[in-house]
DNA sequence: CACTTGACCTGTCCGC
DNA sequence: TGCGGACAGGTCAAGT
């Protein structure tokens, strides 16, 4: 659910927030999720001022004065919702976008507060998600972040580069190449189907079938659907929401996820879902056809 | 090695 | 109504 638009809407909300406040403290009860230990929190955490926040594929990273920074990963339910002190929920938005109501609630994990008094509140329904304090000089060498692919969003990701990366996975399908975030940074299964029907190419296509000319329309789609959900907040389902806990509206002007049952924009057959790669997978049969 | 499948979790929805 | 099971999907580990 957070993929690449998402985590970034996040990254912007966030950085409005943030930079500029310190760390008063930090509770949470999630080893597993959190595993630094407590001396490393109160030397490196406690008492740091943050100073940006950045983004790199799916992960958050939280620069602080410390020299150390946050990583951190929403997988599939993870939120990041910032309260300012009074814990005013809606400030001056609408209510009926938001999704999360009085902070904490049962699905809140880690609990950040400011010395005046604002607070970030980690949520994961699923506890798939995590929270690392790290060397910000090391915070790119994680395992994860130090195999993931190009951003496809920075100005020297071309389509060659496109063509470039997939060639690594040639026997693979599209949808599982695209998924994989050693390919491609920042792509998960929302953006995979939209991009796929805006290039009309069957996910289940082996990436060794596709002409330069599909590759071209992909990387144009790809680009163009991320960019574009970006703009409108990014994709809520479930769980997603920004970090003022808001819904973000990409999925109102998406082509085919979760539209099921429902004609296709394009040519008005149905759209269908079936599985590709073990993941639910949407199509329009007639646009995207099986090699 | 290349690729696919299962595990990690919890909440929700569907069918019996 | 209650309950079991399938499903949701990002990533890593295990399996083929």
């Amino acid at each position: 659910m957070p993929e690449l638009p998402e985590v970034e809407t996040v990254r912007i909300g966030l950085s409005g927030f943030l930079p500029g406040r310190i760390v008063k403290s930090v509770k949470h009860d999630w080893p597993k999720g959190f595993p630094n230990a407590e001396t490393d929190v109160r030397k490196f955490l406690i008492g740091a001022k943050v100073m940006a926040v950045k983004r790199r594929a799916k992960v958050l990273l939280i620069e602080l004065s410390s020299g150390y920074s946050l990583a951190i990963h929403l997988k599939m339910t993870g939120q990041l919702v910032f309260r300012a002190s009074g814990g005013e929920q809606f400030g001056a938005g609408h209510p009926s976008d938001s999704l999360v109501g009085d902070l904490p609630d049962r699905s809140t994990r880690v609990i950040f507060t400011f010395t005046d008094g604002s607070k970030l509140f980690f949520n994961d329904q699923r506890k798939f998600g995590w929270v690392r304090l790290l060397p910000t000089a090391e915070a790119q060498n994680i395992d994860f972040l130090n195999k993931v692919g190009p951003e496809p969003l920075s100005t020297d990701f071309t389509w060659k580069i496109l063509r470039e990366r997939l060639s690594r996975r040639p026997n693979t399908n599209i949808k599982a190449a695209l998924l994989d975030q050693t390919v491609i940074a920042g792509i998960g299964n929302i953006y995979t189907d939209e991009s796929l029907w805006g290039a009309k190419i069957h996910p289940s296509t082996l990436v060794k079938d596709l002409s330069d000319a599909k590759l071209k329309k992909l990387y144009t789609a790809l680009v163009d659907v991320l960019r574009l959900s970006i703009e409108k907040g990014g994709s809520t389902d479930k769980n997603y929401v920004n970090a003022e806990g808001r819904r973000g509206s990409y999925l109102t002007f998406a082509n085919v996820f979760r539209r099921e049952g429902q004609p296709c924009p394009r040519c008005g057959h149905e759209i269908v879902k079936i599985r590709v790669a073990g993941r639910g997978t949407h199509i329009c049969p007639h646009c995207q056809k099986s090699v």
